[in-house]
DNA sequence: TTGAAAGCGCTACCAT
DNA sequence: ATGGTAGCGCTTTCAA
């Protein structure tokens, strides 16, 4: 392997003049430049990681911690995992990727070790353990997801409270006023995944002021569990003619459960979705969704994470606006006329 | 952040006992090594990784290449990703995710630059233009999957020609003897990802073998695809009373479009898939199942890459065995006697 | 069983 | 616009 010393002297210039031409930290005449490229070209030169994150104290590492088999669904997280690494690349970082079991522990060896410049971390929970640690380090760190207390963190994720305000928006404005929300599992709310509250607080809030009718329920995954989360928004809510899903994994045998009573979709029952476009569109209705733009919150956490480095003031926190994408399981309601008798 | 000079001053020792103590390379007194490590933990010190891997040369760190948007099921790729990051932290390595879209370009990139010592290859295609580059790399590499050519090259993963063998032996123990193969989506095929065609090429040599009638197919994706699918395997294999399906995204269409036409499982139509296990219990008809055994190749991987790290000498090629799981989607079938008219 | 010190390959400061 | 060089923090010979 080629060192930077073999490049200088390819070249006829010194190491430190290699080093700035690959830097770009100091003008270098065109001249001297080509001579230096050609040469690492014709050498097939590389600099050595670890011996640059020596002298510069830059690792052109991000770390990213992953949750492993939570409720979370694993296609929306390979989605943000992608969206990371492929942003990161754009500004020249790999991604070292670490598993959020391995907790505070795993944060403090990559961080102490100087593996990474900056850490993003997802699935971040409302008191989360990982936070106070995070300040203890001397990398930046971006979170995607809210704790309760996010002052002082930067932190990115979707506006869920302005989502199910613009869910609620959406069928209040095809004429519906009985809406029942099928929220995640219980699991989620008792992790303490903010987002989960944030929606329902959104939810809760735009009905009132709305003036709609409407019960929340989360919902068990599984059949059994949409089961029982119908029969309760039907027991408590009669007459219900739209369902806003924020659980992904609920949406296919919630549809086929509808199917199986008889219940069209949207004839009979509206729905809006909060999922990524691509589960909205493979099942059996296309699904009007308020899309999880994973690929936007991944990348934005990336270019936080860059502005930190970069010591440049950033907002603490980047709430993304939702967007409500129409297909076909929306219709409009109209107001059932009681057939008085005689 | 303390150095290691840091810690042999307050340890009273030199820079190279407590060196040693770290890595065990040498024997050290069992009362020093404890005021080494107690110096170690009241300074709160790390190793600097770029030092340590500019010292010697060894990072710490495995490379995983991911496919990103493929024909491959999301989840069982996360499988495989989680797989191979448990593994290599119980050898004290982190992972480094690189993407498949970054080619040749990536693995170069990250290898020049001494960022790894290893890599490890995901979704290996018939004749990957990226195997030539493998070899030009001084660290060493492993691939789930088999290219055509797998001479001198680590690679791991599921027997799929056994497993078509074991999926078709399993119907033919339940008296089946017209079976047909839903296969990959095309592209698959295209793309040349060779565990498709390692299973077709197990699957026609055990029928053959076993006596059996079978036709094979691939399968588009969606209702669409399923749905002409099964019209020509009913063409061409009148009374199919087996199928087995090895395509993962097809499953549900297929349970559905099979429900929608009157065809029971496994009363009328018995079904073994290939996939994880949480997919096949996921599903309405809990399913018979070939395992993918994700974890289990990944953590191979990172055997091996281990292995080949420490200069032992490794198989080239391991072929995990397939493991049929019974649930209930196979049925006994009993020969229809055909009732002669009059 | 331990210490001393020579690098590993690069960056960035101090020069000119 | 370019060169010289002192470290960055560690591993690993060589010595004792």
């Amino acid at each position: 392997m080629p060192t930077i010393s073999d490049v200088a002297r390819a070249a006829g210039v010194s190491m430190s003049t290699v080093s700035y031409v690959l830097s770009g930290r100091r003008p270098i005449s065109a001249e001297t430049q080509a001579r230096v490229k050609a040469a690492i070209a014709e050498l097939g030169y590389h600099p050595h990681a670890g011996a640059r994150a020596l002298a510069s104290s830059r690792t052109s590492v991000l770390a990213l911690v992953v949750p492993l088999r939570v409720d979370v669904s694993v296609p929306v997280i390979m989605q943000f995992v992608t969206a990371v690494v492929t942003a990161a690349r754009t500004y020249n970082h790999d991604v070292l990727l670490l598993t959020k079991d391995e907790g505070t522990a795993g944060l403090e060896r990559v961080a102490g070790a100087t593996m990474v410049d900056a850490l993003i971390l997802m699935d971040v929970e409302r008191d989360d353990v990982r936070i106070p640690a995070l300040g203890r380090l001397k990398q930046p760190s971006v979170l995607i997801g809210f704790p309760d207390d996010a002052a002082g963190i930067a932190c990115v994720d979707l506006d869920f409270a302005a989502t199910a305000a613009e869910c609620l928006g959406h069928l209040a404005g095809h004429g519906h006023t009985r809406i029942a929300l099928v929220g995640p599992s219980p699991a989620v709310y008792e992790r303490g995944t903010t987002y989960a509250s944030r929606f329902l607080g959104g939810f809760t809030e735009a009905a009132e002021r709305l003036g709609l009718e409407t019960v929340a329920h989360p919902c068990e995954p599984g059949v059994r569990g949409v089961r029982d989360c119908l029969a309760q928004i039907d027991a408590e809510l009669p007459g219900v003619s739209a369902l806003v899903v924020h659980n992904e994994e609920a949406l296919p045998p919630l549809l086929e459960e509808l199917r199986a009573n008889g219940r069209r979709v949207p004839q009979d029952l509206s729905i809006v979705a909060v999922c990524p476009r691509d589960v909205a569109v493979g099942l059996p209705v296309r699904l009007t969704s308020a899309d999880i733009p994973a690929h936007e919150v991944g990348t934005i956490a990336v270019e936080t994470a860059m502005n930190l480095l970069d010591g440049r003031r950033t907002p603490g926190t980047r709430l993304v606006p939702p967007t409500i994408i129409e297909r076909d399981s929306c219709a409009t309601h109209h107001e059932e006329i009681s057939a008085s008798p005689g």
